[in-house]
DNA sequence: ATCGGCATTGCAAACGATTGTAGTGCTGCT
DNA sequence: AGCAGCACTACAATCGTTTGCAATGCCGAT
């Protein structure tokens, strides 16, 4: 009775609120039926009632409750996004490449009308991604990296189309993925390091997620190729930023100056990389070259410039939402391999 | 009729998946709301019919359609991550800061059993944040920076509770924020030059945000406390990718070697900076000293390691989701401003 | 005058869960 | 034997929309 917010509807201009459709129907003299269709813009309506309802509805700043429209039409609009940490403990969101193709994944979406709802899971059992496709909140989800949980992707993928998954496709796969040819990009990498002259390699990167073991064995495809080089080292390198420093620090103390050629499995690896050979004196690119991977904004602005290999993240975060929305219509859709680039800059 | 999938119930171990919690109630010979509360772990069912409804479902891979559920219970138990991009046209969502303070907030949110919904709009008109807000699929919102958008925020802020903002607080403003103190952050920064003997400071940012503006502000400050320094210049620099590299470089190439200390308003931007003095062969510090802001984890990385002001971004997230929790629960919380702290490394 | 056809609108049944209330059967006490 | 009390379960209303179908009123044509 003495509340301060009753009395004066009118007040700044915003009128008391309309809860539902059926008060909203009841102002404008007509069936909830008919506000629904008014409201959607359908033309079974009048055009002159429609406009009176929109009207009311504008002024008092009313909108449909998505909830209940949501269940009635049994569709969300609403795309998960999972970002599995397999082989990360921690802090894994952050690494830029994740974070440039969610971004671009956020604009395809927003632009094609859907709303993004993020999952980042730490899969503790094999049900983690079940539980998010049968949430009965998604119409489909997008799965950042395959990490090392291929089993529970594939698993989900044989009852559950509407997904597609950023990652390597791999013979006989049922799960339908986008990504880069990551065995040339690994080519490519290495093939630049020899061009350059460089024959004592060494690869940086953690070989338990299947792209970063396609990217080693391109390089060592070209090394192999190579008369006079002998077979390429492998240093186990994590993704989260976290421990990075002290592992490539370990590596370069360990390996002294018997390498001239770093492969880095990411540009994030990289960067930390040339901060290290900068600190202990050595030259790149002339003492040790290094070459990076994905193209991420942030390896432009190195020093120096990172050369690196990279991946059309725009087009394949395009290239997955394209490839959900024909899935979730029902069509069985094809992997799409997209083909790396060598970006040739500074540093190698 | 001919269909391949109805006659053979139990392949694969996967029985024939159990569409709403009546099918299952039949399946058990119970009543749907006997499953409903079964399934909910509440303790007024039977503990030997509980277990039997629970392994039944669990076999079945069934789990209670949510949309129904936060239709009848009127809460989602979603978030709403609001990305406003008001002053900047393209890309912001890749931006470190902010994807370095949206992973810790999906830390925070996912550990107090939230759900996260990602909205990134560009403002086109004054309505933007009404419709997050109205659309009826959250509990609450956070605003991740309050770009030159204070009017609206203010504006839902006056009849929306559950919302917090990460960003500056001004005097008799409405909306609940975290946020660092900018001001303070900008006079450390530019303290730490002066400290140095640097005198001829610029600053790099794009003042039309109101954080950027009170860390130019703090900057001010420290120089006019200062004797001998000429008045602080502004250079204005935007924070997208895109365009920071040749806006730094057009101020360069402007200022000339008139300059000895360069304050940026991001990380980012020094990242930047860094590059483009080195490539012009200007030392870093010794010609000119070179201060961040932000602390985002790719700064330990840079040639020479920056020197920037902390802001202490998981501490923010924490207590935004604090915040935001309480709003939720009706309590009308108070801003929360957070101190920065001079990170010194090599740039200055 | 009657009726078919058209444009609108109202009615009511879904969608799938949650939850207050009422009902059932059983135990144990007087 | 009768009944209170207990533990459990069934019933039915409810959340707020959407949408197929029926109903209405009005037009011109026969």
């Amino acid at each position: 009775m003495t509340e301060t917010s009753n009395d004066k509807p009118a007040r700044e201009g915003s009128k008391p609120r309309i809860r539902n459709i059926a008060e909203l129907a009841r102002m404008a003299g007509v069936s909830a039926g008919t506000v629904s269709r008014a409201l959607a813009g359908k033309s079974l309506v009048n055009a002159e009632t429609r406009e009176r309802i929109q009207a009311i509805a504008r002024e008092h700043g009313f909108r449909p409750n998505q909830m209940a429209r949501r269940l009635r039409t049994q569709q969300t609009g609403v795309i998960g996004v999972v970002i599995p940490l397999g082989h990360e403990r921690r802090q894994h969101i952050s690494d830029p490449f994740f974070m440039t193709l969610f971004g671009h994944l956020a604009d395809a979406l927003t632009e094609s009308g859907h709303d993004l709802m993020l999952s980042r899971v730490i899969p503790g059992d094999d049900e983690w991604l079940d539980r998010i496709v049968d949430s009965g909140m998604l119409d489909g989800a997008l799965v950042i990296g395959q990490s090392n949980q291929m089993d529970a992707i594939e698993k989900v993928a044989e009852r559950y189309l509407p997904m597609v998954v950023w990652g390597s496709h791999r013979e006989g796969q049922i799960h339908c993925t986008v990504g880069t040819d990551n065995r040339l990009g690994g080519h490519l990498a290495a093939q630049r390091l020899l061009d350059q002259g460089k024959r004592r390699l060494v690869f940086f990167g953690d070989t338990g997620a299947p792209e970063i073991a396609d990217r080693l064995a391109g390089a060592r495809d070209a090394v192999a190729a190579c008369a006079d080089a002998p077979e390429m080292r492998a240093c186990s390198t994590h993704l989260s930023n976290d421990e990075i420093p002290e592992q490539v620090a370990g590596h370069l103390d360990e390996l002294g100056n018997c390498i001239d050629g770093i492969v880095c499995a990411s540009d994030v690896i990289a960067m930390t990389t040339l901060r290290l050979l900068h600190e202990r004196g050595v030259r790149v690119p002339q003492d040790v070259a290094v070459t990076g991977f994905d193209d991420v904004p942030i390896a432009t602005q190195t020093v120096p410039r990172l050369t690196t290999v990279r991946q059309d993240i725009a087009g394949g975060a395009r290239a997955m939402v394209d490839l959900l929305t024909q899935r979730i219509a029902g069509v069985e859709t094809p992997s799409t391999i997209m083909a790396p680039e060598l970006v040739v800059r500074e540093s190698a």
